[in-house]
DNA sequence: ACGGTCACTCTCCATTGGAAAGTAGGCACT
DNA sequence: AGTGCCTACTTTCCAATGGAGAGTGACCGT
C-alpha cells in the first residue's frame, strides 16, 4: 500500500514509450496469449516436456477437448508448440514447446509463483470484500 | 533458448511438487487473473498511477464499460486495486493498484516485455503456419 | 464382426462479452 | 422552471465463446 511510484513498469530496460502501432500489436498478442488455457497448457508442457494430446488434457484438468484442440492449434500457429504426428494406429500426436514457447513459459513463471505466494492474501481480500458488500 | 530441459519451471525456488489442493487453488487464481482485460488494466494502472474510470477505459482501449466495471470490481475483490469514491458532482471515482496489485503487475511485466520482443517471431510463425495450412 | 484406442470433430446449449441506451444526482445556462 | 450535461455505472439485447457429450475414422486384437 505504501505509495509505490506510478512509473512505467512495462519497458523498464528501454524506458521508451512504444509507438501506438507496436502497442496495439502487443495488446493483440497479450490478448491471445494471456488466457487461462494457454497459460495452463504452457505450464504442463514446460513441466512435462513432449506430451500426448489426451495426457495434456488430463494434466491441465477441466478442459474440454474442443478447447484443448483449439488452444493447441492456436499455440502451434503462434509458434509456441510443435505438433508431431506419429502415423501409427491408434494415432499418436505429441506436443512440445518451441524455444519461443519456452521463453514465454519462463515469463509466465513469475505470475505462477506470484499466485502461489499470494493465494492467502487474495482469499483474505475476497473474504473482506464479501463481508463488506455481502 | 537452446534446448532448455523440460524440468519443472513453476516452483524453481522450492523444487517441490505442490499438493493437489494448492495446485487447484493456484489454477483458479490463474484463471481469474490471467485474462486479457485484467492484464491490460493492471498495466495502465501500473503506468499511470491513480486513474479515473473513464480514463482507464480510454487507456486500455477497446473495452466495453460493462467489462471495465466488471473487471475492476473483480480486481477490487481480489485486493489488486483500491476504489476511491469522491462524493462530488459529477461523480469521480479513482482506481489505483494495491501493493499486491503492484507485485502482480511486476510479475506480468515479464510477459509484456516478452510480447514486445517476440512480436516479429510470432507474426512470422503465423505467416508460415497459414501458408502451410491455407 | 465387434469392441477398443486415440485424436479429433460436430452439435447443442449455457454462459460470456460487446454495443448501446438508460439511470442518478446535481450544477450551469436560458 | 426547464433543458441539458457530466460521470460512473446498470440494463438490455444480441452475437460470440466455451462446455458436455456424441460421433468419426482407421486399424488391431479376439
Amino acid at each position: 500500500m505504501t505509495a509505490v511510484p506510478p512509473a512505467r513498469i512495462s519497458h523498464p530496460e528501454t524506458g521508451e514509450v512504444a509507438d501506438p502501432r507496436v502497442e496495439a500489436l502487443v495488446n493483440e498478442v497479450i490478448g491471445r496469449v494471456a488466457d487461462k488455457w494457454t497459460m495452463l497448457i504452457l505450464e504442463v508442457l514446460a513441466e512435462h516436456g513432449e506430451t500426448r494430446f489426451t495426457r495434456v488434457g488430463e494434466l491441465v484438468g477441466g478442459i474440454s477437448q474442443k478447447m484443448l484442440t483449439q488452444t493447441l492449434r492456436q499455440m502451434e500457429r503462434d509458434g509456441l508448440v510443435v505438433r508431431t504426428v506419429h502415423p501409427v494406429i491408434p494415432p499418436k500426436v505429441e506436443y512440445r514447446l518451441t524455444d519461443l514457447g519456452f521463453t514465454l513459459a519462463e515469463a509466465f513463471c513469475g505470475v505462477w509463483t506470484w499466485a502461489e505466494k499470494n493465494i492467502d492474501r487474495i482469499e483474505a481480500a475476497r473474504a473482506a470484500f464479501d463481508a463488506r458488500k455481502g
